[in-house]
DNA sequence: TCTAATACCTGTAGTTACTACAGAATCAAG
DNA sequence: CTTGATTCTGTAGTAACTACAGGTATTAGA
């Protein structure tokens, strides 16, 4: 009576299924034109195919590495080589390369501060004299307003 | 002239420019009541003494740990000479240390995938090689130039 | 001391990327 | 054909700010 929720064309409720999307934010990237327009049943109900799902698949995947929306619009251009020359793709290309290899220093900055932070209060010591606690209230920490992220 | 920036009681704006973060800001969080509501001067202005400072300064390295605004009233509740344990703050931050590991790994893939693509698109070969890219290139964009909306 | 130029006040509205309804229409199983 | 689950559109709410608008305080200079 199911297993048929990976069969194409699909409505919104199995590429929600199938994607881990809801069907508010699969609507939503279609307004917003992430997504192109689903073409309909004759009652006006979304259908989905294959590509549809890839595409969607991407998107999210694209969000959750913290790519914002306009961002996620250059990434799907630079998959559309079809209508985009080589020097345009490189470029947007280098571009993201850049942003995604400063958003990897500052979270590996932000991993080492958190690893040593939690070794150092592992050594349980219960009372409000956590030394990560501390560490925030005290001002050891090489950031100050001139070092703005 | 100046140098009186860091002079206690200071205006919002001093403290605005000791903390690098905006007036708006530093309402906002008194508003949801982050910082305590100011004292304020006869005319109304707010003043800040050096414990709202620190304090200040505690919330915005909270934040950027990536520590939501429920966080950091459960990490600063933690900070209060009452009674805290250091276990709930070790766990607070170890979720979090994952997650940034769990993005940073991702990036990295992202990374090795468009230095390829940058790479292959110098050579001339074009987007197509691209993996990742490749898995979504089959057939979402019968849109043409003409992006109707 | 008076007066401009700032700085600050409150309150509302906009931002990003969704999420959560409400009320009506459609679809699929029996 | 009926019924219950889905889907539809459109609006409103969320987090965590940011950006005004229109009005009052403060302060540095003449």
């Amino acid at each position: 009576m199911h297993s048929q929720e990976t069969v194409f064309p699909m409505s919104i409720g199995n590429l929600s299924a199938a994607s881990g999307c809801s069907p508010e934010t699969i609507r939503y990237y279609e307004k917003q034109g992430l997504l192109p327009v689903a073409p309909r049943t004759p009652g006006g109900h979304r259908m989905y195919d294959e590509a549809q799902y890839k595409l969607l698949i991407f998107i999210l995947r694209a969000r959750q590495l913290g790519f914002s929306q306009p961002d996620v619009r250059r990434l799907m251009q630079m998959a559309n080589p079809v209508r985009t020359d080589c020097d345009v793709v490189h470029e947007l290309a280098s571009h993201q390369l850049e942003s995604v290899q400063s958003k990897i220093r500052s979270l590996r900055r932000l991993e080492k501060t958190l690893e040593e932070l939690i070794a150092d209060c592992k050594s349980g010591i219960g009372a409000r004299e956590c030394p990560m606690i501390e560490s925030m209230l005290d001002d050891f920490w090489p950031m100050g307003p001139s070092t703005g992220r």
